[in-house]
DNA sequence: TTGCTTGCAAATGATTTGCACTGCT
DNA sequence: AGCAGTGCAAATCATTTGCAAGCAA
């Protein structure tokens, strides 16, 4: 493991394909991967759960609430990364599924925290049948469905 | 139709036999069934969708903006109406499952508005499952699951 | 230099709360 | 009387924005 390089730069707990693919995504909307937004990222995909705002502060000491939120949303409009609607008092980010893969979440109705869990292929492809079914017939178009549980967490249980 | 009563009173869009069963539910609470909250039931009882604050407020000029979001806590509370994040800027309220069955959303990622849609048993129980699956691994207890649909509604595209 | 980016401080806006009053029970 | 419920106005607080200064092409 310590001679195992894994594509990282020092410092960074994101592997280097994934900021190439990044600075693509942004490249094609005319935006820059600058330092703080790397960090943001290195942040985001060190976790490996959706983060809060506070959460995202608390793990760079070097980023700033404003910027913080600007660049969150340059990221998410670039398709970098995500913003969860948890009913939470925070909204929650995390890496976009092209870069984390298609997952979902068990949200706790106490502390808010989330977390990612995956499903069999055949329940996904079951889901998505019939979502795009409904979708249909309302003459909806879809683009992603979520699909979230709520309850407690093995730390409010 | 005219002369095929529906057990519902005058002015009220929402059946008796609910609003008995909301009664019921906030007496466990302790709570009263005012007038106020009689109205949000009926409101969005006849919605026949999710609705957000303006319009809840828009749809009952009798209804204070304070008391409506304090009384829609107190619903929610005694488990009579659900609150959606949506991710849009309003949150939307609806009755809950117990009262209009267990479904599912389309949520239009332009204008923030939501509806109602029912999904096979088949897959219900299939992702029901799955879900149950996935939570045991990470000691997560279950209370429900929300499956939404995001993409542009018909009004949208 | 031109214009994207940044950090600070101030603004915004959905939601919540203090308080005095009304009305059940 | 006692206390839940109401409406107004004011407060809260996550998030957004104005602005002056920094930095890359």
């Amino acid at each position: 493991m310590a001679g195992m390089a894994e594509a990282k730069k020092p410092g960074s707990r994101v592997d280097v394909a994934t900021h190439r693919e990044v600075a693509a995504m942004l490249g094609r909307f005319e935006h820059r991967y600058t330092a703080g937004r790397r960090r943001l990222v290195d942040v985001l995909g060190g976790a490996g759960r959706p983060l809060s705002l506070p959460e995202v502060l608390a793990a760079d000491e070097q980023l700033s609430q404003s910027s913080a939120y600007r660049n969150l949303d340059v990221l998410e409009r670039s398709g970098v990364i995500r913003r969860l609607a948890t009913g939470g008092e925070y909204a929650y980010f995390e890496l976009s599924e092209p870069l984390l893969g298609h997952h979902h979440h068990l949200i706790c109705v106490d502390c808010g925290s989330v977390t990612d869990v995956e499903l069999d292929d055949h329940v996904e492809r079951a889901v998505d049948d019939a979502l795009h079914e409904v979708a249909a017939k309302a003459r909806f178009q879809p683009l992603r469905h979520s699909l979230d549980l709520h309850g407690h967490c093995a730390a409010c249980a």
